[in-house]
DNA sequence: ACCCTTTATAAGACTCAGTCCCGTCTTCTG
DNA sequence: CAGAAGACGGGACTGAGTCTTATAAAGGGT
């Protein structure tokens, strides 16, 4: 079910990314990269602010959301909203990458999904509609399996 | 496309639901019935207090955020999020009344829509799903016709 | 290696939706 | 027509996110 089995350099992808972009290189955007490759899970802005802070290399807020918005620019982050105007930043690591979320609304986890008649669905309908498509975000809450003790 | 053409009581059922439900009655809370009532589109709790404050019938934040929450918890108000933290409220007028939204990126009009099809996938979806599911919410963003200018 | 210009960063003031608390006023019930 | 329970307003407070500004690095040219 988890989407994340490639190599562990999607910093190194992401650093080569904003260089190639005419980005400069710099220590906060680099300890930023890294924590996110390590990242299991979509953190806030401000769990990695926190925790860069815990290994010593504090960042300021601002660095943290305009490393934010340069790599979700770039494709390299994707943004998700998880309710409750609570937002979460994951590295995008594969091709597209394009999957959406269960979210648990106990504890918050999130895990990505993909479903192919749910994309169908979409698309079919995004041609019927009076809108300009350009993304959607399935968002689906729940208590996940840990959090409803079945 | 639009799905209220039912009659405009939905503040008098609201209002007698909410007696129902063990609430008193009070100036504020009727207020905001009457106005989101007449509402053609979700509003925001800000949008909510402007709106009443133009027609001089103030109201406390306070009592705005918490008749929201009663009119949630009955069932007779939808809670949209929007993206970028935004929230807003539209009045639940038919029975289920289950429907998502296209918001426009540019002007934030939002719309709602149907989809059986949607629906369909969802619940499949949810049965092979890590997640006992509570409820689905999706999006869909682009520019709307007026925006598009096409 | 050394400027010089440009970009990156830190720090902190500020915004703004939303929450919390508490004193006062209103509604209902007996 | 009290007196208790609930509704309301106002204002302090929170916390994510934005903006501004001064300082510190990074790269390119010489």
């Amino acid at each position: 079910m988890t989407l994340n089995e490639q190599p562990p350099i999607w910093a190194e992808r992401a650093a080569q990314a904003l260089a190639d972009a005419g980005y400069r290189r710099g220590g906060a955007r680099r300890a930023i990269l890294d924590l996110l490759d390590e990242q299991p899970c979509a953190l806030s802005a401000v769990e990695i602010q926190d925790a860069l802070s815990r290994r010593d290399r504090d960042v300021s807020r601002s660095s943290v959301y305009r490393v934010m918005e340069e790599l979700e620019e770039i494709g390299l982050l994707q943004r998700v909203e998880i309710g409750q105007g609570m937002v979460r930043y994951e590295p995008v690591r594969s091709g597209p990458g394009h999957h959406h979320h269960l979210v648990c609304d106990r504890c918050g986890r999130l895990q990505p999904f993909t479903d192919d008649g749910l994309e169908r669905a979409i698309r079919r309908l995004s041609e019927r509609v009076p809108l300009r498509v350009s993304e959607h975000e399935i968002v689906i809450r729940g208590a996940c399996e840990t959090c409803a003790g079945a």
